[in-house]
DNA sequence: TTCTTATTAGTAATCATTACAATATAATAA
DNA sequence: TTATTATATTGTAATGATTACTAATAAGAA
């Protein structure tokens, strides 16, 4: 699975970080492309779980940093602590707002016009070309039966080069 | 201090919990009391610490309990851990943007016109009366000047009985 | 290939928050 | 007012996600 070629997302995140002079390592292009490859929210434990099987070697640790480095790079959005006490990430970079559950701690996405609205109000009033954010609103989602079928639909294909 | 008068959006926050049936401590009311106070977006360990000089006896459990009773209820919003690694609160209802610094983890409100719109569509597109959220952005307070006054203007002023 | 330095891995430390249980007290009714 | 009882408070201990740290590794440049 190592040597699979690279979705073309996964490459956008790792152009990224070589963008930024940072060394491309196996074990970052590993979590690019697991998290590529999610339409949840994972967490750096998650997406350890998931990496591990492939990938024995890597660190617990190496996630959260390479996390963080993107995150704080913009390519992926921290969500904070949602519910649970976990800090949640996501690659959806369309905007959107994030609905979470009181009850399960799940994550639900909900496309939004209001939000192209808003990132325009604040490129506008701090002069912001591409700013960094997150909308949260918080849910019951049993109240909300429709939800749970929100996060199916994989995000529209760019035509990547599937490597599952 | 104790026995000075309550402020009227001190009030609702006690008249909230009433409402729910709950008892109405001297602790609740300080806390309640000491939140209205703010015009900035506290963490329990900063109420606690502020409220000690009244209340000795007081517990930082007392006041964290306290808080996600108010937020649980609506009353109060948590913005969750901003930049920093604790939980903050924020008494202001009015819709706003908040601005987190990646710098120096200070929040500030920017008023919006586009949060109202959004929060239109939110409660269209779910069907809730009063949806509970949080509008995070991120900035570096040192491209924006002008951010260190946007807190400095208290909240409009209600008519409240000042007690301080 | 060699060298330099960023990155990784593994473990230990941190610390905000929560859990817990004993004590105190708000609210209700007699 | 007092008794009653369930709720709230306190202080301390436990939790656990995240971060800090350091030696070993390996990416990228020459």
């Amino acid at each position: 699975m190592k040597n699979q070629p690279i979705p073309n997302r996964a490459l956008d995140l790792v152009g990224i970080l070589r963008g930024e002079g940072l060394r491309i390592t196996p074990q970052r292009i590993a979590i690019c492309r697991a998290l590529t490859g999610r339409h949840d929210h994972p967490t750096a434990q998650n997406l350890y779980d998931e990496l591990r099987s492939d990938f024995p070697t890597i660190s617990l640790t190496t996630v959260y940093q390479t996390l963080d480095t993107l995150s704080r790079l913009g390519a992926i959005t921290s969500l904070g602590r949602a519910g649970d006490d976990t800090i949640h990430y996501e690659v959806n970079t369309e905007p959107h707002i994030n609905l979470v559950c009181r009850d399960c701690n799940q994550i639900f996405d909900l496309p939004s016009q209001g939000i192209r609205l808003l990132e325009q109000e604040v490129r506008q009033k701090l002069g912001i070309a591409a700013p960094q954010g997150k909308v949260v609103y918080y849910v019951h989602c049993n109240d909300h039966v429709d939800l749970h079928h929100s996060n199916e639909n994989p995000r529209e294909n760019h035509g990547e080069n599937h490597d599952e």
